[in-house]
DNA sequence: AATAGAAGTTAGGCGTATATAACTTTTCAT
DNA sequence: ATGAAAAGTTATATACGCCTAACTTCTATT
């Protein structure tokens, strides 16, 4: 009766970082515009349009975006609770790069884009109560590092 | 006669973060072994053993591990220096993550494994930095959060 | 020295995520 | 209302990193 390998059908529904990249998009793209067409999810992710399609079928297919040939694209319920967790996961990370340790913006922004995939919830609820302590903090007003 | 594409020449030498992986590995099993086997390489990246010698030639390729067929692996100097490099930023992370923030171990540990890859010299280096700094500062002394 | 088992390699295959190019559908300006 | 341009799709191809299985080489014990 132990679950060996029982075939990863498991409730820990792993998205891949690329996939995870869609739907963040997509709630920026709704944010902007209502909705994200095909061409602008590819423009912002820097991809061509003709690999999009396949991304959202997939996505689709995880009821995590209403997707229809021709059709303008929509997060489900469930898409936009991940999409926002990774939102704020980006917003956060950055925040304590740029604000916090004084790397220049952009540099800031690729990273939390890449770091922002690898934090669990555990580790998101407690570095943001770090951030919450070092924003009351005067002495943690680091000044910048030398590069 | 067509001006085929010039093979990109990466001047960028950009190293996968699996490339990277097996770069820090091979450091570890130096210190205590000092050479690193095929099959110990394997064993703590979790993958096949039949995987490892493609990434060995890819790696002899660039000229950061010394590689011969059956011959034992061991690191160029080149290569040191950019497994020295992931080590650190990896020791730094899991540190930050588990004694800081108090995540548990495991999932410091893991976590710094997937951010290591993402963090350049000038977002290390204030990093570092900015460690410091809390180390001194008892009221950054935070209490663990809850989960 | 023979040989069995361990370690290493090779070949072929798979899944993911991308590109390219041709094709289809939609949109918009007239 | 129509036709060209824009947007979207499809099919095919490539790169990567992994797996499996069969094969080769090394090694350690007898």
């Amino acid at each position: 009766m132990d679950k060996k390998k029982v075939k990863k059908k498991n409730k820990k529904n792993l998205l891949s970082e690329s996939l995870e990249d869609y739907l963040e998009t997509i709630l920026a793209l709704q944010r902007t515009n209502t909705v994200a067409r095909s061409k602008d999810i590819a423009e912002k992710l820097d991809i061509k349009r003709g690999s999009v399609t396949g991304m959202l079928k997939k996505l689709a297919k995880s009821e995590l975006v209403n997707y229809e040939p021709y059709g303008y694209v929509t997060l489900t319920p469930e898409g936009r609770k991940i999409a926002r967790q990774i939102e704020l996961r980006h917003i956060f990370l950055k925040d304590f790069f740029h604000r916090i340790l004084k790397v220049d913006e952009k540099t800031a922004d690729r990273t939390a884009c890449r770091m922002e995939h690898a934090m669990n919830n555990q580790t998101f609820t407690k570095f943001k109560t770090f951030l919450k302590k070092i924003d009351t903090c005067s002495y943690c007003d680091i000044e910048p590092a030398e590069d």
